[in-house]
DNA sequence: CTATTATATAACATATCTTTTATATAACTG
DNA sequence: CAGTTATATAAAAGATATGTTATATAATAG
């Protein structure tokens, strides 16, 4: 499976996504996390493996807890792959305006 | 399911990110997209349907063919959405480089 | 050392995804 | 109209994902 594959389809989890969402507030621990879900916390640390796996997030080793936090690298690479299609769609975008302005121009 | 759960999971696919690629240099049909695929005619309608379902193409009708394009606010939702982790992780970074100039100035 | 806390793993049920084959539909072509 | 082309839909098989309960592990507290 791809990088891309994992982050994307880490990404289309809603409850991965609301951990990543507290995550951006700061570092937190699984249980943390697990708080807000009405969801056990296996099942809780499944989706923090999905996430670390996709390399969406990071987790240090802090006695018992493991504290998470956001990878720093981890939307670059979504990014650079969402520029490719961006670039297309402005592409259309500055087309649709020339449209627009060549209309005005006739008027 | 979430816009944004559509999105992500329609992104999530490889042979779907394909498409979109393919998407980006313009519009196709359902066969010419199905073409550089090693898979049925059947596998690839399904494909577009999601992806369709996701917001991220358009298709027209036109005779018996569909010609797909890709939808132009398909990015909008999931670049706000990872704008959100992009700010927390742009912060991240500047308080790394306050950590580097401190190191610096120290020496 | 024992009990507790934080987290992980295993086994399992259920649901969803991906693909295939077979078939339907609808528009062209001659 | 008959045959062909472009696409969609249905049924079914197999793989994967998500959640649960039960249990393991490892660190801390007393």
């Amino acid at each position: 499976m791809s990088n891309l594959d994992a982050a994307f389809s880490a990404l289309a989890d809603p409850t991965r996504r609301a951990i990543l969402a507290r995550l951006a507030l700061g570092e937190a621990t699984v249980m943390e996390l697990a708080e807000p879900f009405e969801m056990t916390q296996p099942a809780i640390s499944r989706h923090l493996k999905v996430l670390e796996g996709a390399g969406l997030i990071l987790r240090r080793v802090e006695g018992t807890k493991r504290p998470c936090r956001l990878a720093p690298t981890a939307i670059a690479e979504i990014d650079q792959w969402l520029g490719m299609l961006r670039q297309t769609l402005t592409a259309n975008y500055n087309r649709l305006d020339d449209v627009l302005a060549a209309m005005k121009t006739e008027e």
